[in-house]
DNA sequence: TTCGAAATTCAATGATCGTTGAATTAAGCC
DNA sequence: GGCTTAATTCAACGATCATTGAATTTCGAA
């Protein structure tokens, strides 16, 4: 499987970046990695409920290619994290008020408590569905 | 003379804030204005060498519909400075650590040092012209 | 009252954006 | 092999974007 451009990060401009946030669906998502202590739990599929698959894709590709999430190929599955410590040491402090200021947003997607919690449970369909 | 619409703070959404960002003109109006130790001394022809005063005149609507700058008309002039105290109520810690992480881009259109050093002398042209 | 400077408005352009839905790829499993 | 699931790709759409250049508004000063 080809494993995914990633940008350098040095070749990362903040208009690019700043562009990459400028919608809900996307300030959404990494709302939502940041609420999975990040590294490498988030699965594409656990973002259904923000959008259509196709429509996914094509916002995962825009943070991606933007310099703020990594991807990692699984078999068939893709994980996503955010590029904390790259993207600190380019742009100290930036992605931490970026998502502060997020989260505060009420008019976000947000994910549903199934993803949230620990993490380790096993993750069938809760109750109501 | 008509007084320009400023939104309220409270109005202004995350997504809408970065996407006025999203643009290095408008970034290198941002670093610029903040440079001048804010308030009231930027006048929107100090900035003739950014874009052509069209260009310009869509850029500051821009930042102003965003909530990020605001316009005070005086005569013929416009000027323009940030809306540090509400932006920082209302997304706290962002616009600093937006204007730090714009500063440090080398790519973004800059003012001339007639503008910036005290702004108590004329402002004749300077020597080479 | 005419002139000039400051800035905006307007119409037009090509480019990019967000969204849809259908087709495609790729891997794991019976 | 043939399903199923995960996710992407592609073509299309209307909307918004950045940019241009010409016309317009507004005010102050000669």
């Amino acid at each position: 499987m080809k494993p995914v451009f990633h940008p350098d990060i040095e070749d990362v401009a903040p208009a690019d970046v700043f562009g990459a946030l400028a919608d809900p669906i996307r300030l959404g998502i990494l709302v939502a990695l940041s609420d999975l202590n990040d590294v490498d739990r988030a699965r594409c599929s656990h973002f259904t409920a923000f959008a259509s698959p196709s429509l996914l894709s094509y916002h995962f590709a825009k943070l991606r290619e933007a310099g703020i999430t990594r991807m990692r190929v699984e078999g068939t599955s893709r994980y996503l994290s955010i590029r904390r410590e790259e993207l600190n040491q380019r742009f100290p402090g930036l992605i931490d008020s970026v998502i502060e200021t997020a989260r505060r947003d009420p008019n976000l997607p947000r994910l549903g408590p199934e993803w949230l919690s620990g993490g380790e449970q096993a993750q069938g369909q809760t109750s109501s569905r």
